[in-house]
DNA sequence: AGCATAACCGGACTTTACCCCGTTTATATT
DNA sequence: AATATAAACGGGGTAAAGTCCGGTTATGCT
């Protein structure tokens, strides 16, 4: 009579059926919103009316403005993870590693200028603990990356965090928006070819 | 009789010297109620009546909150520009380049962990404009070192601003709070050990 | 099916960033 | 010294972020 220990310690319960409701419509509104209106048009206070929700869910759900770009991100990062665990090579398995590396940071730099606003959004310096989880894909993609090309390195995990560092800040802080908005073709070559020559250059034996 | 032309187009006029007095009244109290109570007991109107100023100074100054802390960081860069500028080497000129910039990256992180609060605080994800002129210093100096070991690399500038990314981004954005605050030291070393190693992959000949 | 309870919902309330514009003041010119 | 003017000042006003808590509802157990 001992209950299914489905919920294995750490996944407290699964989500009630109406909050994953309210979330997909949440999400679903703001997508909208955003479309028709852009970034900073997207208020909590219209978000939760055009959705038909309070506005205490609304933050229930995402804690904070800058969590529900983060959450959109992460909805699509969805698809772009497909083409990584097992989409075709070389951003797919099967390819040697370096090439892989190079693939996805080409990969990632191109999903990060056509997702430019969001993501940017999404970086709040008011909260305490960093960004979102974002970065969490890049950084173990890359790890695991280096870890199968067994470099001479002392410390991997630092190598990752400052590999995942020169491809994505770029993106997230450095360029200026004029940049990104006026030459988005030119700057993702540029970033394409610089992340080649760097990684080349770093993982040289 | 002419004038003297030494505003010398662009430097539009000197700063008032009222407005000089308090901007530095507004710094100083800034960093007071920064000692006293942390970061998120600054807001514009607590900073404005400890200082015995209007709101609307405080926002002409500084433009907005962020503004405050790029000000704040830009004044401790200043002392940090000299120990580069003229100080002594490796740091300051006179060692040579790979070696100098194995030494700014040491130095560069350890001022950023050291002001860690302060340089979160001044990222702002709704500036369109990414942050301040923080990198700026970062970027110029990585990209005059990079040029004096005429690397044979195509696009120097993309290379700058990765090197720099890897450098800061680490700081600002990817660790957690938690292990800035709990093992700063430690997070340090590594770092610091860190951009030695890349360093040194990246610039071999 | 009925019940206990934990999770969810809503929207009023508080706080804070940021704007605006009539008034005051420093500075350059005569 | 008097004056013109561009810049700086102040503080009330707006809108948006984020908090709270009494009421509601889904879910698991008997």
């Amino acid at each position: 009579m001992d209950r299914p220990v489905l919920p294995l310690l750490g996944a407290p319960r699964a989500e009630r059926a109406d909050a994953v409701r309210n979330r997909r419509q949440l999400l679903a509104t703001a997508r909208e919103m955003l479309a028709e209106q852009g970034v900073d048009k997207l208020t909590m206070d219209a978000l939760a009316e055009r959705a038909c929700l309070g506005k205490g869910t609304v933050y229930r759900r995402f804690g904070t403005r800058a969590g529900i770009f983060q959450a959109l991100i992460e909805d699509d990062e969805r698809v772009f993870q497909e083409r990584i665990l097992s989409g075709p090579p070389p951003l797919g398995p099967g390819a040697p590693p370096l090439d892989r590396l190079i693939a996805y940071g080409q990969a990632r730099s191109a999903f990060l200028i056509e997702h430019r606003e969001i993501v940017r959004a999404a970086v709040d310096g008011r909260q305490p603990v960093p960004a979102g989880t974002e970065m969490v894909l890049s950084r173990m993609h890359i790890g695991m990356l280096l870890r199968q090309l067994s470099l001479d390195v002392a410390d991997l995990d630092v190598l990752a965090i400052q590999l995942t560092a020169a491809l994505e800040a770029p993106l997230l802080l450095y360029l200026s928006a004029a940049e990104l908005i006026e030459d988005a073709v030119r700057t993702e070559e540029r970033t394409a070819r610089g992340w080649q020559e760097l990684i080349r250059r770093v993982c040289r034996p």
